[in-house]
Order: structure tokens, then C-alpha cells, then sequence
DNA sequence: CGCAATCTACCTACTAGTAGACTGACACGA
DNA sequence: TCGTGTCAGTCTACTAGTAGGTAGATTGCG
């Protein structure tokens, strides 16, 4: 047996449930129900909710960050690269969630300092990323431009996310991707 | 004094709180605070948190379509009537609150049945709204496209109005818009 | 009077978090 | 090999506070 699956248990479910159903509808009692142990035994894994909502962010981002330097990496064409990204989005709409941080974004006001912090850090990341990606198809394109247009497919895509979970149609997703990935072809 | 002003201000609050915090984030003992009556007495007025949320995702599907309405009957040019629609989420955003419905539809798993039947109605109001404009632009683009970039729109105002917020940066918001409106202008 | 609106006082269920006891696995020394 | 100490991990039992909601009395106006 690893060492302390337990701990990894609590950030799978406790993970889920945010993605389902926001930071304010997920508690103690829940995670202890899916993970089958008491209450009072995930304050030895997690001293406090906010630092277990600490923990599941930055596990996040960081699976989040590696996928990204992997399609970095891949030789890929740079539309296909932001292909791929919008694939993690559909990905998640698949299991019927929302992208962790596009949930904690919305429930950003209620959210302990250090959380918001992380939250916002994870979408510094993918603006960089982006605006990176973009640079390469776009070379005279000004810092601030690629910037912006980074955090119109964030955008489009968590706002894409939300939007086909509630109308409980992929379809809405798939499509929204691929006007998308149309109109970035023919930036000006 | 009107028929039950008290009524109306419970209303107000609660939809401010909801836009800031979310449907989990939000008590009867906030709004007890805000409008200066005891809890028990907002009971007087809705019967339930969750009819008092349907009451409050009514009035304000009810005041948007008359906005659009009113976009639609004044004479704009397409392009305009959309860049009026994309204003109403600014003046959201300016506010540091999101649109109630795109806040509820991050929380959908959390709803009271009545509750999500209410913002599905409320966007698909939105969808058929900008399909209908964007026909008067695109005479020969099928039902079904119109649709697709419909939801777009809605997915990519959304999603910036959260992202912007969160950021605490308007200037997000505004360059999407930007962005946006500058690509339905050349689709095919 | 009748009634809408408000109040105090209460209920049960749930919240995050704490105290302290117990279990079992491992390490080390005689 | 036999204690013995340590410690992670779990447990039961509890706290104070908050959640949505109810009962029933009181207020004040038409």
C-alpha cells in the first residue's frame, strides 16, 4: 500500500463534489460518506476546509499545467494546440462538472484569501500559455493583444462549459469550440 | 407608500446577494440584515428560500426580455442591438456582480427543480433573442447555426463576466466584447 | 373588527471544528 | 525474541454556531 491513499481519496472527492456543485455546497459530511471514513478523521489529512480547498487547487493546476507543456511540446500545429485545450474543457463537461477553477471563479467573493489567490494564479497561467500559443501564429501582434484574445477563448470555453451543463447539451459545447477555432484562424 | 415596498426590497437583496455569492452562499439571515426585519418575517413574504429564489430569477428574466424587447423595437442596426445585449453584462460586471443566471447556472446541480426550469427558460429567451438578430445579418445561414453562435455569444459574455470579475479587471471584459463583435461581422 | 405585517421564541438538521481515546504497524534496545 | 515507545490514522462524542422553517402573540392601519 502507498503512502496514505486515504489523503488522495479526500482530494478526488472532495474535488468532485466542487466541480458539481461550487464551494458552498460541499461539506465534511459528504466527503466522509464517499471516502468512508469520519468526519473528524479528514481534520488529520485536512486541518481546515480552506486548506483542503488549497490542496485540491493546487493538485489541479498542476495536472492542469503539465497537460499544457505536454501539447507545448508536441510539435503540434498552434491551432491544434488550442485545440487541445478546449478538449480539457469538454473533457470535464463530459463527466458532467465544470472546470474547478471556472466554478471557484463564480464563487470567488465567498472564498478564503488563499484560495482566491490560487484560483487567480491558475488562470495567470493559462492567459500566458495562450497568449504564448498565439504568439507563433501571430508574430506582429502586440503583448496585449495576444493577452486579450488569451482571455476571450478562457472565456468562451469556461463560459461554455457552464452553459452546456446547464442546457445538459454537449453540442452547445462542441459547436461554440469550433466557431471558435474559425475565428482565430482569420485574426487580424 | 406602494403595495408592499418591504416585498420589493427583499427581492432587491436577494438578488444582489445571489449575483455576489451564489444561491449557497446566501441566507435568510443576510437579507434579514440587509432589509431590516427578522427572519421569521421574511417568511411572510416567501413561503421558501427556493420560491423566493423562482421569484427573484422571474422578475429579472421579466426585466431583461423587456430590455431586449426594447433593443429589438429601436430601430439598430443588428450589430448594435448585439453590442446593447453585451452592455446589459457590463453594467452587471460594473456592479461586481455576475448575471443571476449565469451565477445559478454554475450552481444548477444545487437547485430546486422549479428553480433550474426558470434560468433554462431564461436562456433560452437569450438564444432565440440572438438568433432572430443575427438572421436579419445572415439571410441564408440555417436555424441551427444561428443557434450554435448564439450560444457563443452567450457563453463567451458569460464566461467574461465571471473571468473579469474574478480578475478584478473590467478592461477583460470589455476586450472580449470587442473581440467578439469583430468576428461575427465576418462569418461565413 | 379584520387583516397584513411584524415580532419573539422556538425547532430540527446541519456546519466546521475539537478533545481525547484507541488501534496497529514499525523501530530499537536488552 | 520480547518488551516498549512512537506515531499515523481512525474513532466516538462533543462544541458553538448557523441553516431553513414554524407557532403563536402583537401591532397598527383601513
Amino acid at each position: 500500500m502507498q503512502i496514505s491513499s486515504k489523503k488522495f481519496e479526500i482530494l478526488d472527492a472532495a474535488q468532485e463534489i466542487i466541480q458539481t456543485r461550487g464551494y458552498n455546497g460541499f461539506s465534511y459530511a459528504d466527503i466522509s460518506k464517499a471516502v468512508g471514513i469520519r468526519k473528524a478523521s479528514i481534520h488529520h489529512h485536512f486541518a481546515s476546509k480552506s486548506s483542503l480547498g488549497v490542496a485540491v487547487v493546487r493538485r489541479y493546476r498542476e495536472t492542469f499545467n503539465n497537460c499544457l507543456a505536454e501539447f507545448e511540446s508536441g510539435g503540434k500545429k498552434w491551432i491544434d494546440k488550442i485545440r487541445s485545450y478546449a478538449m480539457l474543457y469538454e473533457d470535464v463537461l463530459l463527466k458532467n462538472r465544470l472546470c474547478l477553477c471556472g466554478m471557484l471563479a463564480a464563487d470567488i467573493e465567498t472564498l478564503p484569501r488563499l484560495l482566491q489567490k490560487e484560483i487567480r494564479t491558475f488562470f495567470d497561467d493559462n492567459e500566458a500559455w495562450l497568449a504564448k500559443v498565439l504568439s507563433t501564429r501571430y508574430k506582429s501582434m502586440s503583448n496585449s493583444r495576444l493577452n486579450e484574445i488569451a482571455w476571450q477563448i478562457i472565456s468562451t470555453l469556461q463560459g461554455g462549459v457552464i452553459m452546456a451543463r446547464m442546457q445538459n447539451k454537449t453540442k452547445i459545447f462542441s459547436s461554440t469550440v469550433r466557431e471558435l477555432l474559425v475565428q482565430l484562424e482569420k485574426l487580424k
